[in-house]
DNA sequence: AGCCTTTGACCAGCG
DNA sequence: TCGCTGGTCAAAGGC
């Protein structure tokens, strides 16, 4: 076992890597929605870990996972997409390689790009059973998404994609967003800053504040103590949570009563207890006919649920209306429960998406079977909210670590399950777990109950980028460390970031690197750096635009960003002040996430040298906004990513590395809706 | 009467 | 093959 520590690169509990799979931009020849999808894995580190010295890294990182040990974990997910995978401490469950392929990243773009860019943001979840969109609460990466809300916001500009294009979208996306956010901070902020969204319950939709809120709500005003109250028919506990504030006039958006809930009937045909769960398991079905979904919930003693897991995709609609039933839905499947966040489980080939709620899971299965077809999408977000345990300032800290990246949240959000698995208990080494010796089910549990002890570690993030170079240009000053010329550290005086670069196992031609925590500095000046806002006009219409999927009533994109160019925020770094409203107002009042940002996206040419900005890490941007002096949810730069369209796509886009070798295009990352015309 | 929950038994997968 | 486990069935009962 090696103690990473020395180099700083101890603690691979909490890695977090993101993978572009090519069916990223593989059009779904299936028609399936859900082809494309952002995915999540989990990178592993087996015993071992990255053995610096020895230069032992490539194979114990392993990307991806079994789903049965995603499931186990609680924390993962299986989709074909961009893979939020994470390197973490060896524990008891196997870590079969990532077997899904690649997305190669032109060597022009720019990890942060990728990382920051809309892709990469939280997707609107439909709610697995009611379609409905909920957000995850208090999450700084969170977006709220709703179909009224380009309506409620028309007037700023109609710049919130509309639920339709989100939700196409949704596939795209998948992150977990970690919540750690003070409930009374979240309800403070929910009630003192700009409630416009939960003004108007026909319109609007909350923000991501106002999710919060309702999350918050729910929790600490509804019923600070089991809001959950007493499990009822077809309840899903999370659902009703947020129900409940929506019947008090606080959650407008979800539009079902709670009888609803989640807006399908139920019906439990058995509970159980199941080994390692200290609750019993109740097994619901759905009472719609022909419609084969179920769902797990776990209930604590006091009726709080501590998981739920939806398994299959509903072929109706929900039993009662709802303002906000997704398309998905309506198609077939809808996952995500109201004010929860959910990440894709997978189990026996079924995809399951978890969500969590104060560090419950609500997993819903995303096998999304709707009339024969089985649908193996894996978004997932996985939101942690209402931590009761943690204090605000680990909540905010969470918040703020995870600010720089979105991946980060994700990154975060694993930490909670992965701290699961000792990673709170302190440093754990590369080679070893420190709880290998406990069986599952005692880590999730102490896990849960140690969600205050977790420690928020700088963010790691690993991409994988098809390049003849190893070393990509991220803009950013590195020196090597340790023997191998694998390891990186920011040369900047103070600057904590490292990075680690090798190829990967499975395909040589792809380089992934992990980097690890953030730049406190800006990127250093270069010849280059002003091409990150300068190039956006530069290609070629038919190339410069990665246009998502677009779907009727897609606002059109604001003026400025007719040039293609996806102008974001970057997340700055937190501050305990601004972070919760601004986080949670932002999205959607303002033009932080706009549809353009969503769905439109512009690569810039294939330079050598192209910055990588801050790949998403550096913390010290602090623009502000006209609403907020922190715009935390967006990267501040133009997404400027070279895309092409893997396979069918139209858009072939090539380029050269860095160094002028020519890399491969974009396989993809924005999943699987046809992209043809989408420019 | 219909729908739901409860609960023990049964079944299948897995090691 | 056996035991464990998770999931499901179905009878009984409640609302």
């Amino acid at each position: 076992m090696l103690e990473m520590g020395e180099n700083g690169w101890g603690d691979f509990d909490d890695w977090t890597a993101l993978v572009m799979s090519p069916q990223g931009l593989i059009p779904d020849e299936s028609g399936e929605k859900f082809g494309n999808v952002v995915v999540k894995k989990e990178v592993k580190v087996e015993e071992g870990g990255w053995d610096i010295e020895n230069g032992n890294v490539g194979p114990e990182v392993r990307i991806g996972g079994s789903i049965a040990e995603r499931r186990a974990a609680k924390c993962g997910f299986n989709a074909s997409m961009i893979e939020v995978a994470r390197v973490r401490a060896p524990g008891p469950l196997p870590s079969p390689r990532a077997r899904s392929p690649l997305v190669t990243i032109p060597s022009g773009i720019s990890p942060t790009a990728l990382l920051d860019s809309p892709v990469m943001l939280p997707n609107p979840l439909p709610s697995p059973t009611t379609g409905t969109v909920t957000l995850p609460p208090l999450s700084h990466e969170s977006v709220v998404l709703n179909p009224t809300t380009h309506a409620a916001h028309g007037d700023r500009g109609g710049q919130i994609p509309s639920y339709q294009t989100l939700a196409s979208m949704q596939p795209l996306m998948d992150f977990e967003f970690p919540v750690e956010f003070p409930k009374d901070t979240a309800l403070r902020n929910c009630a003192t800053d700009s409630p416009v969204e939960v003004k108007d319950s026909t319109n609007m939709i909350p923000s991501a504040r106002c999710v919060a809120l309702q999350s918050c709500h729910a929790d600490s005003v509804v019923n600070p103590i089991t809001p959950l109250g007493e499990p009822t028919s077809g309840d899903d506990g999370v659902a009703e949570h947020l129900l409940e504030g929506n019947q008090k006039g606080a959650f407008p958006l979800m539009g079902i009563s709670k009888n609803a809930e989640d807006g399908y009937n139920w019906r439990k045909y058995g509970q159980k207890h199941v080994k390692g769960s200290e609750f019993p398991r109740s097994y619901y079905k759905c009472t719609h006919p022909d419609c084969l979904v179920k769902k797990k919930v776990e209930r604590s003693h006091d009726g709080q649920i501590t998981e739920i897991v939806y398994k299959g995709a509903h072929n109706h609609h929900t039993s009662q209306p709802s303002l906000l039933v997704s398309p998905f839905l309506q198609n077939e499947v809808l996952d995500s429960v109201d004010g929860g966040s959910s990440s894709v489980k997978a189990e026996d080939g079924a995809v399951w998406r978890s969500i969590q709620l104060g560090c419950k899971d609500i997993k819903v299965d995303a096998d999304w079977r709707v009339d024969g077809l089985e649908r193996t999408s894996s978004t997932s977000i996985v939101t942690e909210t209402s931590d009761p345990l943690s204090t605000p300032q680990e909540k905010t800290k969470g918040v703020l670590e995870s600010a720089g990246t979105p991946e980060l949240s994700s990154t975060l959000a694993r930490h909670d399950c992965d701290d699961k698995d000792g990673a709170t208990q302190g440093s754990i080494s590369p080679g070893g777990d420190a709880d290998d010796e406990e069986s599952e089910p005692k880590r999730r549990k102490l896990a849960e109950i140690n969600v205050a002890s977790r420690n928020v570690r700088e963010p790691r993030v690993v991409v994988q980028i098809e390049s003849e170079m190893d070393i990509l240009d991220d803009g950013y000053r590195w020196r090597s460390m340790g023997k191998k010329l694998s390891y990186y550290k920011c040369t900047s005086a103070g600057c904590p970031v490292r990075k680690h670069v090798e190829r990967a196992a499975d395909n040589l031609k792809s380089v992934i690197t992990t980097y690890e925590g953030k730049h406190i500095h800006e990127v250093p000046a270069t010849k280059n750096n002003s091409q990150v806002n300068s190039t956006a006009g530069n290609l070629p219409a038919a190339t410069s635009n990665i246009l998502l999927p677009k779907i009727a009533n897609v606002p059109k994109p604001e003026p400025h960003v007719q040039d293609h160019t996806i102008h974001f925020e970057r997340k700055p770094a937190l501050g305990n002040e601004c972070m919760k409203p601004c986080l949670l107002g932002k999205f959607g009042s303002d033009a932080k996430f706009r549809p353009s940002s969503i769905y439109q996206m512009q690569f810039p040419p294939l330079q050598n040298s192209m910055p990588y900005a801050s790949f998403g890490m550096n913390t010290n941007h602090n623009e502000t906004h006209p609403a907020c002096s922190m715009a935390p949810i967006l990267p501040d730069f133009p997404i400027l990513v070279p895309m092409s369209i893997h396979g069918s796509s139209d858009m072939a886009l090539g380029g050269s590395d860095n160094h002028g070798n020519s890399i491969g295009p974009i396989r993809s990352f924005l999943g699987g809706q046809p992209l043809r015309g989408l420019i």
